[in-house]
DNA sequence: ACAAAAGTGTTCGATATACACCCATGT
DNA sequence: ACATGGGTGTATATCGAACACTTTTGT
């Protein structure tokens, strides 16, 4: 059998949380084709690149951004649905909190964070991938920790609780998330407190581990 | 930025049941790299060959196999992993009743069933692929209706639990997997007797749809 | 004092697990 | 008659869901 090359891109889904609202990264694209409107940051491989080294790179140099949870999620084929011919695509989900986000954007490409639930009009078929991302996440969540990857070293109990209900779109009883997440043993109190807000003070928790765990259970 | 092209690949973790025994598809490579070595049965992709479409050229040619399950698997880097150069392989999985196994089978490939628990030394990093494979059948099991497309049109409540002990390689309660099984729906009792053994014939029973569904708990 | 979020237990229903005997057939 | 898998119910433990009031701080 005779060999054909083609050609491959990897493009990512990089999901924050920024003012109680779930957030993805788009950029504005200033190539044909789709000049001009909201796409993934992506890019084509390089010469013998791997595609998580591509993922990454368009990470940093599309995105400004440097190291966070990051995990394939489906490879798509290209027939049909880029004008640009055979292209396959590898795509990725990553998690950063909002004080990782863009810490060096390339303006250029205008990188912004849009309202998962009002995207703009979307390139290529990402608002598909986008769909993919999310119920990938969702998922993610219900059998590892990693639910670390979108909150800063020091949280309290109701902003964990809030990513959680954020995410998956309904309310949880505040006592049964506090008991069940207890259980899981993924994160510990710290002696400090979340002052400077006109309530009651919240303890302030850490995870034991921010490295990707697997769980037995979860919600 | 300039584009650069990939040799692609799919390769298919086909598994089924014989004999009690959960099993894999494999072929003898009759060319380098890896000559004369066991492989999972794959192949480039032809121009414009969108992978899923190669993965099911490949069931057909290299297998001799039919519709069936199946679905992607993960996409793996090419480099470092085939002595050829920079390959990327697309990995599928598929599944298969015993009797649709091997309808036409490409002679000069030699496709053999091998038990999954004692393989032969495999070429590239195809042990690492089945691993993987395993894990996601496994987990499909326990949120869809994907066991169908191991079992043939009519069968007993044994050979499904059977099915079930197998693949997740431990004993489950007769009665215990009865009420959970009949709660689900999934399939339905036919006036069927399987006959012709030498105890007291069983009910053949069926699946009462036989398209991927997704459940929202199982076991 | 009051506004606002923090923190804390118990009850109830659903689900999962453990467990043993009689039945129908072929030989 | 006997060997073999077929078929059935109950009791207990565990887990998830529902639910409301007191506490601590800042203003």
């Amino acid at each position: 059998m005779s060999k054909f090359y083609q050609s491959v891109t990897a493009d990512i889904v990089i999901f924050t949380i920024e003012n109680d609202e779930l957030k993805v990264l788009l950029i504005k694209r200033v190539k044909k084709p789709f000049k001009n409107q909201w796409a993934l940051p992506g890019g084509f491989l390089l010469e013998n690149e791997p595609p998580e080294k591509a993922a990454l790179r368009v990470l940093r140099d599309k995105a400004g951004m440097g190291n966070m949870y990051m995990e394939q999620l489906y490879t798509f084929p290209g027939s049909g649905r880029d004008p640009r011919g055979n292209v396959i695509t590898v795509t990725y989900f990553a998690l950063a909190p909002i004080n990782k986000m863009l810490a060096k954007p390339n303006k250029g490409q205008n990188p912004t964070l849009h309202l998962l639930k009002k995207l703009p009009e979307l390139a290529f078929d990402h608002e598909k991938i986008i769909d993919y991302a999310l119920k990938r996440l969702r998922s993610k969540l219900e059998y590892t920790n990693a639910i670390y990857s979108l909150l800063p070293k020091y949280f309290t109990f109701n902003h964990l609780q809030k990513t959680y209900e954020l995410i998956f779109g309904r309310k949880l009883d505040k006592r049964n998330f506090r008991k069940k997440f207890m259980m899981l043993g993924l994160i510990k109190s710290t002696k400090k407190l979340h002052k400077g807000i006109r309530q009651r003070p919240a303890q302030l928790y850490q995870f034991t581990s921010r490295k990707p765990t697997e769980l037995k259970k979860f919600f």
